[in-house]
RNA sequence: GCUAGCGUAGCUCAAUGGCAGAGCAGCUGACUUGUAAUCAGCAGGUUGUGGGUUCAAAUCCCGCCGCUAGCUCCA
């Protein structure tokens, strides 16, 4: 007999050989019929798994944090087992879940279509009607190359191959599908009752850039159709607030084949935007005490040498040209401008920290294939900016990075992110640049500024770049997904490659602590992900056109204008919509372009001085006097909703 | 860069080897308008680009440019 302990702390006994399913069945209830899978001393097993020795069980319902896991990756099998009825022959690579779903690799002897992608689920409805078991066996690692090779599974073989001598390697079948598989899965096909097939796309095997480009599906799968549903819509929601929809609809901006992939023409109310954050951007750094800078956008290849970004940057870079017989490079970063300009004269421990800031413009040569609207582009401007200080003064500097970090996030509307960590692998320490002490130092600085502002956040090791430790903050946009947001990177490289020093109060000169930090990352990049946050819906204290005047017909055209003067008069952007149309098809107009107050003026609201309010948000709120609605208006710009 | 798909008027799309079309936007005129599209007329094109096949190419083939979904790489 062996000993049970459920997770309630109750303890049951049962014969040897009991399977997780058995013990299931017997604690009845919800467990015998949402059982899914079980987890025995924290390792996830199958329904079938028999229990052996005393043993702590958790039964894996369709309701546990690990349920859908187990039934995408399921689902997966299936698909799998539906591609290879449909193709024979198919070579099967991967099969794992991601974050929203699974995909599934396979080598073919024809590219998929859509079509095909219909007829593989059609084939794995059929599977699931069939409701297949799903079994698992274990062979030993030379048994299962030898199974693969019989399968004529190459992909397997190299995967086995890969385990350990000795070890053994597990197998699950569905009916005439076997495959290498870890698990655990759910009990039989039957049990996979919502899904869809997203798409295809090309994927290395293993990732690699030389191996053979496979076929990959992706799909993803729920419990309940309805969960499947909501998911569906969301993905339409994210399509729908596609930047590079939204910013041809509103105007914003464009990018044309002329001018060349990646680089982006603002077009008045995308600079009209862009042009709010920087000087938002700018204010606040003046206040923190940083001074704004300027660099040009080229320099003579020597400079590009020195910083070392020749030697290890330079695939990301436009070619070099020359002028008057020296060589010069287009700007891939900022940082050697500032640091020439920190050396521009000799500074004291007294003059510390020094923070420079630019909006700087670089390019990178991003190879063809990665471009994506403005969140990948060739040509973009950094918010950037590089604090100079002294080992004693990181910590402090840091702390003041994440509050002008969190102020600006919050501003924009980011309420939610996660914060990472990012440290030196052990034992690997010839990958990194600088001393041991000067890494714990700076290690210690950063977590303790992270700790000082009481926020959570994750060590990532060995996730350090070699020239420094950083703290990389991940922002979550209104519909749940995930941007890279402000970083703070210490680094060790450059201050040595330029030898950049301070005079101490000892009289002798130590070298500068630099920190690369950036709040918004790229201009182009930050509008993107805005614009996509926002749904185009831009706050009041944003929208390029805040409130635009709809005079009913000519009669009241010159009401209109005076009124729009007025909220002018009061640094409002507003316009007047006089053109011979009827109210309606202005109103259409102004809400489609997401005006957030349109204002109709007609004859009864000329009498009285009013206007009639029609908000994006709430549409028509009635008539109201222009002194209240500025009052309106001006808290809104203010509290930056 | 790689794999697959795509590229027609400013925008959204139709025409699959046989005269390149519609709606919206634009322009002109009429209507003087009250909370999401007033009516009529006009104009708009070397079908991304260069080559090829064909009596005939938006359509079939090849190169280049660009876009899309991913892979690889990143602000």
């Amino acid at each position: 007999m062996i000993k049970v302990v459920l997770p309630d702390g109750l303890e049951k006994t049962y014969r040897e050989r009991t399977t997780v399913g058995e013990v299931a069945e017997d604690l009845g209830g919800p467990f015998k019929k949402k059982a899914l899978a079980g987890k025995t001393n924290g390792t996830l097993v199958d329904l079938s798994f028999p229990l052996t020795r005393d043993t702590s069980l958790s039964v894996i319902t369709e309701d546990s944090p690990e349920a859908l896991e187990i039934l995408r990756h399921s689902t997966a099998h299936i698909m799998a087992q539906a591609v290879c009825r449909l193709f024979p022959g198919a070579k099967l690579g991967i099969g794992p879940t991601i974050e929203n779903g699974f995909y599934y690799d396979f080598h073919l002897e024809r590219p998929l279509t859509e079509e095909d992608l219909a007829n593989i689920e059609a084939e794995m409805r059929k599977i699931i009607k069939e409701d297949i078991s799903f079994s698992r066996k274990t062979l030993s690692r030379n048994e299962a190359i030898k199974k693969m090779e019989v399968e004529r599974q190459p992909y397997k073989m190299e995967l086995i191959s890969d385990i350990a001598e000795g070890e053994e390697v597990s197998f699950y079948t569905q009916g005439e599908f076997l495959d290498l598989c870890r698990g655990p899965h759910i009990p039989s096909s039957g049990r996979a009752p919502a899904f869809k097939l997203l798409s295809v796309a090309g994927a290395y095997w293993r990732g690699k850039e030389t191996n053979p480009m496979l076929q990959r599906i992706y799909g993803t799968a729920f419990f309940r159709q309805q969960e499947l549903d909501k998911y569906l819509k969301l993905l339409e929601e994210a399509k729908r607030r596609d930047h590079r929809h939204l910013g041809k609809e509103l105007d914003l901006y464009s990018i044309k084949d002329d001018v060349g992939a990646g680089l982006v023409l603002w077009h008045p109310k995308g600079a009209r935007i862009r042009n709010i954050i920087e000087r938002f951007w700018c204010d606040e750094h003046y206040k923190r005490g940083y001074q704004v800078v300027y660099s040009p956008h080229i320099a003579k290849s020597g400079l590009w040498h020195t910083s070392g970004h020749w030697g290890f940057y330079r695939e990301s870079m436009f070619s070099p040209f020359e002028v008057e017989t020296a060589e010069y490079l287009v700007k891939p970063m900022n940082c050697p401008f500032h640091i020439l300009i920190f050396k521009s004269e000799m500074r004291s421990y007294r003059d510390l920290p020094l923070r420079f800031a630019e909006l700087g413009t670089v390019y990178r040569y991003e190879r063809s294939g990665v471009l994506h609207g403005l969140l990948r582009v060739r040509g973009f401007t950094q918010d950037d900016a590089h604090i100079f200080c002294t080992p004693e003064q990181l910590e402090e500097e840091i702390v003041g990075v994440i509050d002008l970090a969190k102020y600006m996030l919050t501003s924009f509307g980011f309420k939610e992110y996660e914060i990472e960590l990012a440290v030196r692998g052990r034992g690997e320490k010839e990958k990194y640049i600088g001393t041991d002490e000067t890494w714990t130092m700076a290690e210690q600085a950063l977590r303790r500024a992270l700790e000082i502002k009481d926020l959570p956040y994750y060590v990532g090791e060995g996730e350090a770049k070699f020239y420094g430790p950083s703290i990389d903050i991940k922002v979550k946009d209104a519909l749940g997904r995930g941007w890279q947001g402000p970083t703070i990177q210490v680094d060790f490289n450059l201050p040595e490659r330029f030898d950049v020093h301070y005079r101490g109060p000892d009289g002798k000169d130590h070298r500068v602590v630099m920190v690369h930090r950036t709040v918004l990352g790229a201009m182009e990049r930050f509008l993107g992900t805005l614009i996509e946050h926002y749904g185009g819906d831009f706050p009041l204290w944003l929208a390029p056109v805040q409130v635009r005047l709809l005079p009913v017909s000519e009669a009241t055209n010159d009401y209109a204008h005076t009124v729009k003067k007025k909220l002018e008069g009061h640094g409002l952007r507003a316009e007047c919509d006089d053109t011979n149309q009827r109210v309606g098809y202005k109103i259409r107009q102004g809400t489609l372009e997401k005006v957030p107050y349109l204002l109709i003026v007609g004859g009864k609201e000329m009498e009285n001085g009013l206007v009639s309010v029609r908000t994006r948000k709430n549409g028509d709120e009635g008539q109201c006097t222009v002194d209240k609605l500025l009052e309106r208006l001006e808290r809104e710009i203010n509290e930056k909703v």
